[in-house]
DNA sequence: CGAGATTCATGTGAAGTATACCTTTAGGCTTAA
DNA sequence: AAGCCTAAAGGTATACTTCACATGAATCTCGTA
């Protein structure tokens, strides 16, 4: 019997086509960083002179996701600590990416996590929003040497809370008297800077970089160096890593997704036994990506926000044609009471429309229907083959 | 026939409520001298 | 007497509700050609 599962133990682990599955994941920061070197030298540039104890100017990126916005910056950082450590120069670097779930929803959350980061701590909830900040600037100043904040994402923070509090961020300077801090925001949204209050604007544009999608070439660049040390040799097929590169080329030349495609098909190619990882290995690993993300959201949503999707996916089925708020609404009614869960004012349930809109799950604009009033069209926005999957796990939490 | 006025079905903003959780404070109990 | 624990008091954030008003184009109304 143990020697069974030793068997079993032993041909998974010789089987392998990898030689570190690590260097593929997307947390895996590489020692160069291809096409990238005008964007990183200007990086360095402006924050160059916090090695000589000067507060660089506030810093404002731009790029799509996958662009390496957030490796450069992590390579400078990391470059410019190390340098300060041999020089001893006290400088401090956080690193904040604020669209994680739990974080990004509030003000408070934003400052708490900072803080926590720093050292300090705060609980979860019940402490006065000013107070919190007041306990950060007292961190701060305790720390008596520069800072630099890093916040990544920051334009799904603002969506969430308001621009108030980056202007609150943007003005700490004023507050603070024994150190200054430098705000690098990192986005997504070219239109971002655009939206925001005027006074926040030019304090945190001081400095600005575009960081322009990969082409197909460069994604080949980035994959062939990489796949070179996480993959055996000769393990890859011919013209995975171009189809690769071009899958993700087609997506805004976003390099997170192409390493994401290469790894889930080595990883689908070793599951099935493979000594090769074909192209057929990259299209079902492309599916799975979409499919992985999609459930992965879906699941951990909270309770009444499956039930709103699962009444919109029901609804879909039933009638092919556009479907709108009031009939949704009706179709949850019934849902609720199926499920035993308590009912929600159609007021939140317009709002969880909204989210649901938001998180990209469904696409629900509001139109006029002219003497019919106004409401919204409601379409699913996710693939056919992927709805299935997301009902099965609906029905399982909801209990139906 | 065309310009306003109406109307519908919900979007949306503001303010209020219930719940969960946090800190502070004061009283009571334990402990060590 | 000092130290520790507990319960109550006083606060806040969050998710939701209630109330009330805002929207915007299809449709209606009515004056005019």
């Amino acid at each position: 019997m143990v020697s069974d599962i030793n068997k079993i133990f032993d041909s998974f682990s010789n089987d392998t086509l990898f030689i570190n599955k690590f260097i593929l994941q997307t947390s895996y920061s590489p020692g160069k960083i291809p096409h990238r070197d005008n964007q990183i030298e200007q990086v360095a540039s402006i924050l160059a002179p916090a090695l000589r104890g000067e507060k660089p100017s506030n810093l404002f990126v731009y790029g799509q996701t996958g662009t390496g916005k957030t490796l450069s910056i992590q390579f400078v950082k990391n470059e410019i600590l190390k340098r300060a450590k041999e020089n001893n120069l006290p400088l401090r670097i956080e690193y904040l990416n604020c669209k994680m779930r739990k974080i990004s929803d509030t003000e408070y959350r934003i400052f708490a996590e900072l803080i926590k980061k720093l050292g300090g701590n705060v609980p979860a909830t019940g402490l006065p929003t000013d107070q919190v900040y007041n306990k950060f600037i007292e961190i701060i100043e305790k720390e008596k040497r520069p800072i630099i904040l890093i916040l990544d994402e920051i334009d799904q923070a603002v969506k969430k809370i308001s621009d108030g509090f980056l202007y609150n961020l943007t003005r700490l300077n004023s507050e603070l008297s024994q150190t200054q801090i430098s705000i690098i925001g990192i986005s997504n949204d070219l239109k971002f800077l655009d939206s925001l209050d005027p006074r926040v604007r030019s304090s945190l544009g001081e400095e600005e970089i575009v960081f322009p999608p990969y082409n197909a070439i460069q994604l080949q660049d980035i994959l062939k160096e990489r796949a070179e040390q996480a993959f055996k040799k000769n393990v890859l097929d011919n013209g995975v890593i171009a189809k690769c590169a071009a899958y993700a080329a087609r997506e805004h030349g976003d390099a997170r997704r192409a390493l994401d495609l290469l790894r889930v098909s080595g990883e689908l190619a070793e599951r099935q036994g493979c000594k090769k990882v074909t192209i057929e290995h990259l299209d079902l690993a492309n599916e799975k990506i979409d499919k992985d993300k999609i459930t992965d959201v879906v699941s951990s949503a909270p309770k009444q926000f499956q039930l709103t999707l699962f009444s919109i996916i029901n609804l879909t089925e039933k009638t092919k044609e556009k479907i709108y708020t009031g009939e949704v609404y009706n179709v949850y009614n019934e849902m609720c009471s199926k499920a035993k869960t308590e009912v929600l004012t159609q007021r939140r349930f317009s709002d969880i429309i909204g989210e649901l809109d938001m998180m990209g799950l469904i696409n629900a604009p509001v139109i006029s229907k002219g003497r019919h009033g106004r409401t919204r069209e409601i379409k699913l926005s996710v693939a056919n083959n992927i709805i299935e999957k997301i009902k099965v796990i609906l029905k399982e939490s909801l209990g139906l």
